[in-house]
Parts: structure tokens; sequence; C-alpha cells
DNA sequence: ATATTATACCTAGAAGGACGAGGTATTAGG
DNA sequence: CCTAATACCTCGTCCTTCTAGGTATAATAT
């Protein structure tokens, strides 16, 4: 992962869930979408990849089944259930709190340059 | 970690950098801080926070002194370094060009609700 | 024709980060 | 006096990602 793997962690199945709820997509489609769409920032790895599908179909947020290209390869594709869906709108909620919570901390002890602090001295 | 402790996995550092940036703490005054303004959402744990305290003096990024409080009791003080500061710096960007990214992917795939999709339509 | 590359799937083991659970020591309060 | 709170620390576990392999087929190059 390009993008401190770290920083990832946790947010994986929330874009791999995300990438299914706008259409069926096979493994190897998907981590070429998701490196396009994020311009190469997030390439996810093939041993990332697929144990994360594995576990989600174990789980019941999505399910599977193959199909033969028009160019004669087969391919498995993922499709998000019902349950997938609702799991995907709480990791979204979870994701935007958190990251709204980052932004918060961040901006409260480091205001834009120059600026004096008005609030807590803290320390 | 109350929020899903994968996401806080790489934001951790970051925040306990933004933390000392506004001034000396001392290991279990961030705790407390980071919880308080978190609103209970970042609860760092000790076993968390000392080991990473202790790799960020090793790397340079802060200095320590320990100093007797008025209550008599010992506390360490981390102080952040230039060395620090610049490190701060480099993770606030890549917070932010990650997070922005992430929304960016989740507002492309699930634009608001009821909305027609005008854009790719893939798979 | 054959060798290489790209597609497409998979897994086991290593690596890194956060946590749980334990420990020590001192101070404050019941 | 005994417990709780403060304040520090560490070790082993768990979880997530990656590395590095493996298999098989189709397209491309030689």
């Amino acid at each position: 992962m390009k993008a401190d793997k770290n920083l990832l962690s946790g947010s994986t199945t929330l874009l791999v869930l995300s990438l299914l709820a706008a259409g069926d997509k096979y493994g190897y489609e998907m981590i070429a979408e998701l490196d396009a769409r994020s311009d190469h920032t997030f390439t996810l790895k093939e041993g990332t990849l697929y144990p994360i599908l594995h576990g989600l179909e174990k789980d019941g947020a999505v399910n599977s089944y193959t199909r033969e290209a028009s160019t004669g390869r087969t391919r498995k594709y993922y499709h998000i259930t019902r349950k997938g869906l609702r799991r995907l709108e709480e990791q979204k909620r979870e994701w935007t709190a958190f990251s709204q919570k980052v932004n918060a901390i961040l901006s409260a002890l480091s205001p834009a340059e120059g600026e004096a602090l008005s609030g807590p001295a803290s320390s």
C-alpha cells in the first residue's frame, strides 16, 4: 500500500464495500479500480483483498458467482447483500465520525499558521 | 480504543505529536486530554502510548525530562523537537491526502441518496 | 511453435500496530 | 490501614496488511 499501510487499516473493508455497492465486480477489477480512482494511492495487494472478500462472504455481506468473460477467462464476481449494505452504511458513519474528530483535534491544536490561540492553554 | 481500533492505526502518532506541538505534556495527561478533546472517542491505552513515546524519543522526535509536580508526584514530560515538528507536518499532509481520497471515493460511488448517477456506470 | 507477459485466482507466514493484563511506586481519601 | 487514583512500564496476543510464493489460462512476442 502506498499511503501508509497503517492509515488504511480499518478503512479497507469500507472501500471494498463501496466499490461493490456500485455494482458487482471481481477481485482483480476492484484492485485496478481502487488504484485508478485513488490516483494510485490505494493499491490494494491481492494478499490483502482476497482474504477480505472471503471473510465478507463468510459473514454474508457479499456472495459470489463465477462467470466466463468474453475473453474466455473465468472470473469470480462478488455481489453485495442487504446485510453488506447495512454494514457499509455503518462503516461509513464510523469513518466520517472518526475523520472529523481527528480533524477537529488537529485544527484545535494547530490553528492556521500565524493565528493566535484563544482557547485552552492547557499543560 | 473506542473508535474501531483499526481506524486509529497510523493516526495515533499524528495525534500524539499534535498534542505535544501545543506544549510539553506527560503521558497520563496526554491520554486524558485526547479522551476529553475527542469526546471519549480516542481513549488511548497506556500500553499503546508509552511504547509510542519511547519510539518517538529514540527517533529524536521528542525528548523528555522528569519533574516533580506540586502534588509531590514525579512526572515525565515530553517535548517535541524540530525534527518532531517536521514529522508532524508530514503526517498531517499524509492524513489530509488520505482522508480526502477516501471521501472522494465514498462520494463518487454512493452519491447523495436519491440522486442519479451521471458519471461512470462501470462494471 | 514456444516463451514471456498479463490476467485471475489463492494461501501461508512475516511484520507492524494497538490492546489486555499484568507489574511497580507514590499520594489521597475513606 | 486499606483502597483508589495517579503515573510509569512491559510482555504476549490479536488483528490487519504485505511478501512471496503457488496455480492456471489467454494474449503477445520471438
